[in-house]
DNA sequence: GCGACAG
DNA sequence: ATCTTGTCGC
């Protein structure tokens, strides 16, 4: 095993591009996840013009997606943002903001691709591999990969392929809305990863556990508000 | 060389 | 991602 320093963000791209392929072997495709009693979703957002980076975690129990916890952090934007090195401007920020949580997570919901990424290294893997928990790519668009055409209805689902290879599935979580593009992170399966995601979904097109990640995200600090009713306080 | 391109 | 109100459509 390489002696590689995880943590260090501050990286040329060339040398980032070199890591992911590294870290790429670490990442479990197969189902290697505890019995799920709570998922969490991760959301990242910026202020100040982009110089700090905010990362948003909310743990909800399952299957009842009651909040039952949550955690914001703000750090120093260290990189801009490149496609296909998405991980490497969010993961201090997330890392830190799962770092401050009291109850740790079964299963992790990531805002971008798992597996779904030129070097099958999104953000969702490499969250999942440097913090060991299984995670999932819950991303809006699609990075690379091509699918067949998707029918309108809520719950229709094709394969998105790269290379020959089957890297994620897109799904339709609402009819007639822009369909989500779902990979593998780490410890779980493409079908047990639709499956979760499937199981968090409400009346909205995005999972309740990003929902709330977005909500505690936002500048807006009414969210905190309706959270802290919620815990009780 | 010409697009494509998570958030 | 972010700047931002009301408005059109299923």
């Amino acid at each position: 095993m390489p002696d590689l320093d995880l943590h260090c963000w501050d990286l040329s791209y060339a040398e980032a591009r070199t890591l992911q392929t590294t870290l790429a072997r670490q990442v479990i495709q197969y189902d290697d996840l505890p019995e799920v009693r709570c998922v969490a979703g991760v959301d990242v957002g910026f202020e100040e013009k982009g110089s700090v980076t905010r990362a948003a975690v909310a743990v909800l129990a399952f299957p009842g997606l009651e909040l039952l916890d949550y955690a914001v952090a703000k750090v120093p934007t260290l990189m801009p943002y490149i496609p296909g090195l998405l991980s490497f401007r969010e993961c201090p920020a997330i890392l830190e903001a799962l770092s401050r949580l009291s109850v740790q997570p079964d299963l992790l919901f990531c805002d971008g691709q798992g597996i779904a990424h030129p070097r099958r290294f999104g953000v969702a893997c490499h969250i999942g591999v440097l913090t060991g928990l299984p995670a999932i790519g819950v991303a809006k668009s699609r990075l690379c990969g091509k699918s067949e055409i998707l029918p309108e209805e809520k719950g229709a689902r094709v394969e998105l392929w790269d290379d020959n290879e089957l890297i994620g599935s897109v799904v339709r979580t609402r009819t007639a809305v822009r369909p989500l593009y779902i990979s593998i992170g780490h410890r779980i399966s493409l079908n047990t990863a639709v499956h979760y995601v499937e199981a968090c979904l409400t009346r909205y097109r995005l999972p309740e556990t990003t929902r709330w990640a977005d909500a505690l995200a936002s500048n807006r600090g009414q969210a905190v508000i309706r959270a802290n009713q919620v815990l009780g306080r």
